[in-house]
DNA sequence: GAGACTTAATGTCAGAATGACTCTAACGAA
DNA sequence: TTCGTTAGAGTCATTCTGACATTAAGTCTC
């Protein structure tokens, strides 16, 4: 008997098919501490059972029969961390024959963005915390998820369409000064403030609002909205999970 | 019990955990009729079983426990069309509760590409067919594999590095013209023959050879070779299938 | 209240990239 | 030899890009 249902222990695995799980990269952005610039930082969950108990790994679990995959990432990630993203994607999907030590495993990455509100909100316990992405500590975590994590990392950095990753990982509506700091942590560098005005006016996907944030210590900025959608077919909605 | 091992049939999908296959997009080059323009076009086998019995699918297979999932993708079209592509890469998993109407079917989706050879010698029989991608015989598929073709011709058209492609749908030395023929057909327009030549001489990865390609009726044109490795980190090396 | 300071927002300018087009070179066919 | 066709190089105007300057509009300090 396996200790997990539907799993098979590793005296069975030759005679059954792979198990099926999903794990999510959640990236939110955490404002730069003394003026610095803003991190990407994603929560994980330590491990409590063999393999790799202890170390930290991303949130995920098995596959329902009654669930899409999307389903199924969003449901474990709510129930792992309490998170609830508003947007996820299909990452890539893992099955190398020896990346779980116990039992053939074939996982399915998602990756999801938070807003500021969100990673700001969340619980933390002994078993969930936040980490910045580029945490000594995390160098290492379970199974193959390190790579997993380089991977939404490499993927967010190549998406090419501004406004879709702003106002995930940013509100409703934003400023274009938290957008550059986005895609400065986002691309580990700093951006041009004045070019980067000038070629988000050129999308046509992000629109000028008449509003602007008061309480600033300086002159109030204009606040930005996002509108229209990217050009991904298979993004998945989030409102199903 | 089943028919297929390792599959559950639908009265005992509640209790198993999904089945995991593979289908790989096949997809190569062919010269157009007639002085037109070049075709993308991809090989199909016939389903000789229930579910969609007589449809035209996608070239596929269950994953065996023993290997990984690339490798199960180049085995199972090598077993189906005897095609043994060079470059393969994963495309996307599709999971949906129903998109089988007899046993809850995961399908990791991979993309293949052929050069011109191959496309040449591919045997035919009644079960497997080459169709242009225009085809209207190919409009509907078994499944969800017209949506699935058509997710891999997205991909292909929003590759952004020449010479990967190339190299791949040719063989490993092309003219500029064989190369601008496979992305007029990739991109569905013409492209102007001169500035194409410009910015391939810019992109890094495609060298000049010493050899031209005589035989022709006209003046012979010089012969290019693809250089260095795209961005993409998690390519499948397809010698490994 | 008068500056100084900081950020918002616009403008300028040179160099690079791009699209449309012209011109010459090199082959086979007539 | 001439013609037709493709190979390949070059031209020019437009657009895009990065670097930088300038003005606008608030708060903070004295």
């Amino acid at each position: 008997m396996s200790s997990v249902p539907g799993w098979a222990n590793v005296n069975e695995r030759r005679n059954l098919p792979p198990a099926l799980a999903v794990s999510t990269v959640i990236l939110g952005i955490r404002e730069g501490q003394d003026g610095g610039p803003d991190k990407l930082c994603l929560p994980l969950v330590r491990r409590i059972r063999e393999p790799h108990q202890g170390l930290w790994a991303l949130p995920g679990g098995p596959v329902d029969a009654q669930e899409s995959l999307g389903q199924a990432a969003g449901r474990n990630l709510a129930e792992t961390t309490g998170l609830r993203p508003n947007y996820l994607e299909q990452l890539y999907t893992f099955g190398d024959i020896d990346r779980s030590p116990t039992h053939r495993l074939v996982t399915i990455a998602y990756f999801a963005l938070l807003n500021a509100n969100q990673v700001g909100t969340t619980v933390q316990d002994d078993n969930v915390a936040w980490f910045d992405i580029d945490d000594p500590a995390i160098a290492q975590l379970a199974f193959d998820h390190r790579k997993i994590v380089d991977y939404a990392l490499w993927r967010l950095r190549n998406k090419t369409e501004y406004g879709q990753i702003a106002h995930r990982l940013l509100g409703e509506r934003f400023t274009l000064a938290a957008l550059r700091g986005v895609y400065e942590a986002i691309l580990g560098r700093r951006l041009d403030p004045a070019n980067f005005r000038r070629t988000l006016k050129n999308t046509a996907t992000i629109e000028a609002t008449d509003e602007y944030l008061a309480g600033g210590q300086h002159r109030p900025p204009r606040l930005y909205r996002y509108v229209g959608h990217g050009p991904d077919p298979l993004e998945v909605d989030p409102t199903q999970a």
